[in-house]
Order: C-alpha cells, then sequence, then structure tokens
RNA sequence: GGAGGGAUGGGAGAGCGGUUAAAUCCAUCAGACUGUAAAUCUGACGCCCGAUGGGCUACGCAGGUUCGAAUCCUGCUCCCUCCA
C-alpha cells in the first residue's frame, strides 16, 4: 500500500546539502530513504518557552521536506526536560510547569509549528507517557550507560569543567533524557541543530545498547540572529518570530547585516542553489545593493508566513517610509482632548502642545526625559518639519513623528 | 566537615568611604552619512519638577558606623569554586 516516492537527484540533493551540517552516517540515511517504510523522523521541543522563530523554522522546513515524500514526523512535547533545562552556559533554574501549562505552551506551539510542518503526517507524543512511569531504578539504569568522562567531552560541558563553571547533575540527565526519547518511540532520524550534535548522539548510542537500529543524526547549521553574530535565540532578543506582524518580520530582516543574507536564503528559501551562488558574489563583490536581496527576502518571509498581500504592502511601506522618508499610508490617531497632558488652548482647529508631555501621552516617548532628548536629538517632526522647541502651537489632523519608526496623527477629540 | 570567592543598571563587568546616576563593552535610541532599519561615525541612554537649577529612587535583604556608604561593620538570604 505505502510507497515511497523515487527520489530524483535533485530532491535528494536538496534534502541532504542544502541546509545541513552533517547526517551521521549519511550513506545509511540514503538506503532507509530508499526503504519501503516511512520513516519516523523525530524532533523535540521544550513546552516552556513556546515563541518560535526562524531559527526553528529552518528545522522544520527540513521536516517538511522530509514529509512531503511519505515521511512521518513524532514531535515529543518535553514536558520533563523543559524541567531541566538544555544547558546553555547559564545555571537559571527553572520553574516546574504544571499540567495545565504544558499544554497551553504545547498547543501554541504546535500552532506554529503547522505553518511549516504537514498536520496530516505528524503525531504529538509527550515524555511523560513513559518517564510518568519511570522508577529510581530505570533512572539508574539509563545513566549505567554512560561515564562521566563521556558527558564531559559534550563541548559546552568540557569549557565549563575547564573553566570551573558549575554544572548541574541534573544537566547531565537531560542528554539522556533527551537520548531515551528516541527509545521510547523507536526513531528513525532525529533532527537538531549542530549545538544538539551531542545530545542526538546520546540517543543514537542509546537505542543501539536497547538493541534497536539506532536512528541517523541530521543536524543542520545555527541560523544566526539578527545581530548577525549570536545565535537567533528568544532570550538573546535577536529573533524573528514567526507570529510577528508583518510590518515587524519585513523590518527584522531588513536590519539584518549584509554578510548574512545568503545564509538566510540558503536556509529559509528554496531559490535554486544558482541563484543562491549570484546573490552571494553579489553582495561581496558590491556589484548589487544588498537591500534588494533583503527586499527579496523579507517579501519571501512575509508572503509565506502571512500573504503576498502583506508582502507587498509591507515593502511599498518600507520603500515609503524608510527610504523616501515619507510619511507611513496608515498611521494611528491619537485623540486630543481637554484631558490629554501637554495639550491647552484647545480651540477649533489647534491647540498648544506640551511635546515633552504630549510625546509621553500619545506613547511616542516612555519618560518625559525621553521626550526631551528626542526635541534635543532632532528627532521630532510635524508634519514633516523638524521641531525643536517644547512648547508648539499645532493644528489638528498633523502627523507627529518620533525617530525613525513612530508615528502618530492628532485627531481633535 | 574545612577554606575561599561572589551578589552592581536590559546583559556582561569596573568601582571598594566623598569629585559615582555609578568606568568600559554589548544591546537600545537618536543624528550624520550611505546603494540599506547593513557598515561606519557622532551623541544620548533612571524618574520627576515652576528646571543652565532642584528633588527622588538605584549597587541581594535588614540593621549599624560616619558629616557622608555601592564602597566599612553586623546579621540574614542566595550563588559559586576548591579541599575532604
Amino acid at each position: 500500500m505505502f510507497a515511497l516516492p523515487k527520489l530524483d537527484a535533485e530532491v535528494l540533493h536538496r534534502i541532504t546539502k542544502r541546509g545541513v551540517a552533517e547526517i551521521i552516517p549519511e550513506v545509511e540515511f540514503l538506503k532507509r530513504l530508499e526503504g519501503d517504510k516511512p520513516l519516523k523522523l523525530k524532533m523535540g521541543f521544550d513546552p516552556s518557552r513556546p515563541d518560535l522563530h526562524l531559527g526553528h523554522v529552518v528545522g522544520l522546513r527540513k521536516l517538511r521536506q522530509l514529509q512531503d515524500l511519505g515521511h512521518e514526523l513524532v514531535l515529543i512535547v518535553g514536558d520533563w526536560t523543559a524541567q531541566i533545562g538544555d544547558p546553555s552556559g547559564q545555571s537559571d533554574t527553572r520553574t516546574m510547569l504544571d499540567a495545565a501549562q504544558v499544554k497551553e505552551n504545547a498547543e501554541t506551539y504546535m500552532r506554529q509549528f503547522f505553518r511549516v510542518v504537514d498536520p496530516e503526517k505528524t503525531r504529538a507524543v509527550y515524555q511523560s507517557e513513559w518517564f510518568g512511569k519511570f522508577t529510581l531504578a530505570s533512572v539508574i539504569e539509563l545513566t549505567s550507560y554512560f561515564t562521566v568522562n563521556q558527558f564531559l567531552h559534550r563541548e559546552d560541558f568540557a569549557n565549563r569543567y575547564a573553566g570551573q563553571r558549575p554544572i548541574a547533575i541534573t544537566e547531565l540527565l537531560y542528554p539522556l533524557l533527551q537520548g531515551y526519547d528516541s527509545v521510547a518511540i523507536e526513531a528513525d532520524v532525529e533532527f537538531g541543530g549542530t549545538d544538539q550534535l551531542f545530545n542526538l548522539m546520546v540517543g543514537r548510542e542509546l537505542q543501539e545498547k536497547k538493541g534497536q537500529r539506532p536512528q541517523i543524526v541530521f543536524t543542520m547549521p545555527i541560523l544566526p540572529g539578527t545581530d548577525g553574530v549570536r545565535r537567533m535565540g528568544k532570550s538573546l532578543g535577536n529573533y524573528i518570530a514567526i507570529e510577528d506582524a508583518p510590518s515587524e518580520m519585513f523590518g527584522k530582516v531588513m536590519s539584518l547585516p549584509d554578510n548574512v543574507i545568503a545564509l538566510y536564503f540558503e536556509l529559509l528559501t528554496d531559490i535554486p542553489d544558482k541563484e543562491l551562488e549570484e546573490i552571494r558574489t553579489a553582495i561581496e563583490a558590491r556589484t548589487t545593493n544588498p537591500i534588494e536581496f533583503k527586499k527579496r527576502l523579507g517579501l519571501e518571509l512575509v508572503t509565506w508566513f502571512h500573504s503576498a498581500e502583506d508582502g507587498a504592502q509591507v515593502q511599498a511601506e518600507f520603500e515609503r517610509v524608510f527610504q523616501q522618508r515619507e510619511q507611513p499610508v496608515n498611521v494611528p490617531d491619537f485623540t486630543v482632548t481637554k484631558a490629554t497632558e501637554g495639550a491647552s488652548n484647545i480651540d477649533e482647529g489647534s491647540f498648544t502642545a506640551d511635546l515633552s508631555r504630549l510625546l509621553v501621552a500619545a506613547g511616542l516617548a516612555a519618560s518625559r526625559g525621553e521626550a526631551r532628548r528626542l526635541l534635543q536629538q532632532k528627532a521630532v517632526e510635524i508634519d514633516g518639519t523638524r521641531v525643536i522647541e517644547e512648547t508648539v502651537q499645532v493644528p489638528f489632523g498633523v502627523i507627529v513623528r518620533a525617530g525613525r519608526r513612530r508615528f502618530v496623527r492628532l485627531v481633535k477629540g
């Protein structure tokens, strides 16, 4: 009944080469792809931070590609590992999540997850299905397969050990639990960023010790965040979320440093390798303005996660506001009344504005101090004219701009 | 059980009795420039006020010493390293 489609060279190439760091072992993976059973693809997630960003998307796209070939994804909801926290160099204690919270987070997660991955070929399972039944004896057994020395080889641990920084015992448990998940579901392939290599290998070994066919370890490059340097991460504040509004998503793409543009195309789009090369050389040789590539990237991403209309609109708006330095099409209204801070002498057509107060009232500045700073720094415009004075007479209907991105239209209440 | 180190602004990390709203770096914001919300350069970056000045908050928590404390003392709380 089930038949995996015949793989043509191009598809195969895209799956095994594009956006791939390492497949261990690659030949075995190819062999299994040709098998007559759909593969069980494993992907875990930690339900304590359900915000998906483009860093996750790199892996999700790969899963999608394989699903499209007929393989099946098993999504592990890490309700136990979430309590430990994957070693990240910090020793922040995580709070225990209650079951309801986990469920809610998991749902949020999956809602985002299915924007990339095919829900029809996805099965979600909770770690508690097996760890809920674990006894101390099972834990001890699990730990018996490895030595501390082996674990200290993991780069992160090795660095911390050498630097006399703390390594929590629970952190050592993390790879074991994640690895056991592979045993529990009998995973064929597990996916992760290159930083996950160690954990993935533990799963592979654990399966072998348990007499299972060891999973293929499939790693992908880490996507740098909007700072272009550090990995994209929520806690680093350099991420583009799947659920970012169109303008925000586009804007964040536009703020990418030039040197990561090509990598973003490689990991997040399907543009042909040939074009990828062209982009790469064009940026290096400075023959094309990189902003053009960023626009294209932004457009693709917004189209994908929102719609083509949103993409077009948001790009037009960007060009208008930031390139032409004109006013945006849709400016939110701010209603000025007698009660408004910073507004006085209101008559039919205009009023006297104390800008240090009004900017705060209108949400354009966080404090009066900041409002004054903006005025001082020549960052405030009223209908396109720079304003430095604190007190000015303004007509209703004008657009006030504070800085590059904040706009408000003053309307009479 | 023993010895020692530490808790500072969004993050990292100086300061170790006054001139410290607190160096520096990163992030952030603004301006300039630009083929870009890249890069680069410059500046700003606690809050409040009748404001070239004044006030209030802030360096784990609670007290104390002092004209004056992030800096010294005491007691808490938490964290870490090493030895056993």
